[in-house]
DNA sequence: TATTATTTTTAGACAAATCTAAAAATTTGT
DNA sequence: ACAAATTTTTAGATTTGTCTAAAAATAATA
């Protein structure tokens, strides 16, 4: 049971959280200039900091090489991600807010420093499992629950699905979402599938709704079993 | 109406709320010292501190003269014990912090910025009107509703009040009060006043209980007419 | 493979907030 | 009122995180 404190920065925990979410993409190593990106900044910027990130051993990294998170870097973007989805399930299921509005606001919460706080947070949300985008909460051990899920755009004809989730969090796409009426839990079952360009016709709220690929493609369902 | 947002770092922000404070007690302007003690730095941060600030219009500053807020530093300062003292009642009403535990964490969560989040976040908590330690919560316009109340030292043999606020917030003098069972809304009877050395025999909770002058001296009562 | 293009790192500079040490202004005490 | 003590300010340095511009390493291409 590692317990030792860490002093980070702000900006060390946004990198390690950036880090983390580009590992998902590039798993052999993030590199300079996708972290630059992501963090909107400069590569000799990202340089730097990886050096300092790399000195406190919460990367691996070997110049030019790309980094990865080391377990202890790993650790320590799981909790921020803990924090930032339990402070979105809080702004969202008791403060009333949309679920477009909440990333900016969590994104300041998220650096909160308090165990404390986030262990009475989580209990008094009683201890969600996924964040308005449908989202995984890791636990306090840093578990993430994983729920089936697939995108919609790779189901096909007839199948049918539980809405749970969502790949772009954008306000745009957000809002497109709430202005046709789906949300997390709805049940949604493919009519038709466009060959040409991809786009579905969807049956969702006894309906007919015709979405984009585009759209398709950023909206995870969990298949339901049709016997 | 005043609508115009300025960029705040977290350090122009602490400093303008320690100004407030030490108005309080140095009506005639804060000395460049009283400052740097209160901020726990050298005097000459604060007097590079107070130049940015001034240059700003937050506060009005002539060398060797000492601080004071301008109308807009006050109310930037208001609003972030506004910010401060509801996050605290949120602590300690809705995450069941003790009051002696939630000062830290207040310091940190008063410098998220966003008004939406402080507008749903005081409709949420239903308004309150002061917080956990009895200071009154400025409403959004910055007003305070001033209660009605007196230092415990300050009342004699047979006066009787309801314990409204405390004036020393220190965990440690907070952590008495819980031992003694000391809790705002608590009704007092002064029984007896020692002329040697001020302390008190009270009755509470239909016992007896002797406090120091020390102790005395940071309880707030709001007197009750006895007729 | 040699050359070009791209990526990454280094070197040096800057702004914010702090510090120490010394100078300047103000206040105090006799 | 004048010297001593105190307070406040200035000057110059440091740290953190960033930047630009140039150099170095790697990757792509003819």
């Amino acid at each position: 049971m590692c317990v030792i404190k860490i002093e980070m920065t702000l900006s060390e925990e946004n990198y390690l959280k950036s880090i983390f979410h580009l590992e998902k993409k590039y798993a052999r190593g993030v590199s300079t200039n996708a972290l630059a990106e992501e963090m909107e900044t400069k590569a000799s910027s990202v340089t730097d900091m990886i050096k300092k990130l790399s000195e406190k051993n919460l990367v691996n990294y070997k110049k030019y090489q790309g980094v990865k998170l080391s377990e202890k870097g790993n650790s320590i973007a799981v909790q921020i991600i803990r924090k930032h989805r339990l402070w979105e399930y809080f702004l969202v299921e008791k403060l009333d807010f949309n679920w477009d509005e909440v990333h900016d606001i969590a994104e300041q919460l998220e650096h909160i420093k308090s165990d404390e706080l986030i262990s009475k947070l989580d209990k008094f949300l009683e201890y969600p499992k996924r964040d308005p985008h449908g989202d995984p909460i890791p636990d306090a051990e840093g578990n993430f629950a994983n729920l089936e899920k697939k995108i919609l755009a790779e189901f096909n004809e007839g199948d049918q699905g539980i809405c749970v989730g969502v790949k772009d969090s954008s306000a745009a796409f957000l809002q497109y979402l709430d202005r046709n009426k789906i949300k997390l839990g709805k049940s949604i079952t493919i009519l038709e599938k466009e060959q040409f360009d991809g786009s579905m016709i969807l049956k969702m709220n006894n309906k007919e709704l015709t979405i984009s690929k585009v759209a398709a493609n950023n909206i995870y369902l969990k298949p339901v079993a049709l016997d």
